[in-house]
DNA sequence: TCCGAACCGTAACGTACGGTACGGCAGAAA
DNA sequence: TTTCTGCCGTACCGTACGTTACGGTTCGGA
């Protein structure tokens, strides 16, 4: 993308050793995180981590940056696409989306990127949005898109019709589990929720049955 | 010592002017304010501050509380309630809702909360979610029954019915601001947005013999 | 065998900031 | 006037942590 030298393919094994601890770490202790931690942990010198990361920032960057890609899911592409394959992408998406989002580990990664948002001392919030909101966004819309082509959906503007799909699916958790509620998602409940956003997205945009839908 | 600023409103009206010095202090710089800087821009001293707040954990979570205090709007309780009724009510809540959630102060109260919530260090995390989601739910449930009892809504638990509208109104817009998107929402684009989920809502909760909604 | 690079462990430095102490001042009470 | 109270301003203390420095160890290659 930009910036930093190390775009992600340049890490040894040694180096995402280290990154996997930073992130444990940042699981359990949040953004209050030391260098020292780290390299207790790692085993490793603070001096290596300096050498390799550049400074603080430059460590949860890359940490930040090694779970997003971990986390890249392949994208849904069918050739043939009917009504039942469309909902099972759909549910296949929100069902990992919900499952994403209330994992400790996006919870702790999304705290501690809100915080250096506040503070601008790093583009974390950048590189998460980016491997989260917009790269979900970026890989459902061609979805959608096939959908109407199929004349499955009826809507306007694929991103708005994916913002309202993100609404239906993430409702209030994860601003609740941001803010220290103890929701717990079973993955029944998780399954339960998305067949739930499915059905009401199909019912605001689905085309077989429903006379046109008002545009914005 | 005594723990004065809990809940009541104990609070003189040098003590309200630190608060908002704070206020607009965490807007500024998020969770990286000092007591010292507080205490010079508030023109005290911070032996003040502590004498009155305790710690800095306290002036945060009396900040945070001030803040509330002032936001809690009232209750939407009508007498009489037909479709264009409950359908302003419904439109007020949202545009409400968009407003604050996209106000520099609510998020920046919001940063500060989440990155509290992830160091465990103090409540705000459940401070704001008490006086944010959980507040405009227990307000809009009551008038989600009425409009129920009157016929103008169909569904079958009020709680999940509240968090689909929060979902319709809110979709991506918090996290995005919250993870630093630069999101600019018009009060023309709150409306609008506040329009569409109602519609959305009404398709999707609406009672049976469905309303004339396109009149607008 | 020797050399240098990479790295570990730890000690040390500098600083920022939370928290405390103290002197001074203004105003109310007496 | 004196005295007491509450607060301002500022200097100060202790600590935590980011960052640097350095000695010691391992290991691959000349």
């Amino acid at each position: 993308m930009q910036t930093t030298i190390d775009n992600g393919e340049a890490l040894t094994a040694r180096q995402t050793e280290v990154l996997d601890v930073a992130l444990r770490l940042l699981v359990e202790e949040g953004d209050s995180l030391t260098m020292t931690a780290v390299a207790r942990r790692a085993s490793c010198s603070k001096e290596t981590l300096y050498k390799w990361f550049g400074d603080r920032d430059g460590l949860l960057t890359a940490t930040v940056q090694w779970q997003a890609s971990k986390v890249r899911a392949g994208n849904y592409d069918r050739q043939h696409l009917d009504a039942a394959a469309l909902r099972d992408s759909l549910e296949g998406f929100a069902v990992n989306w919900l499952s994403v989002i209330s994992s400790a580990t996006s919870i702790a990664l999304n705290r501690v990127a809100v915080s250096h948002a506040g503070s601008g001392k790093s583009n974390l919030g950048s590189i998460v949005l980016a491997n989260g909101r917009f790269a979900i966004g970026e890989r459902l819309k061609p979805l959608l898109d096939a959908g109407r082509a199929a004349g499955l959906l009826a809507f306007d503007d694929a991103e708005e019709a994916f913002r309202t799909f993100f609404g239906l699916v993430g409702r209030d958790v994860q601003i609740r589990l941001l803010l220290g509620d103890t929701l717990k998602l079973s993955t029944a409940a998780i399954e339960r929720d998305a067949k739930r956003a499915v059905d009401q997205f199909f019912t605001l945009f689905g085309a077989a049955n429903r006379p046109k839908i008002r545009s914005l």
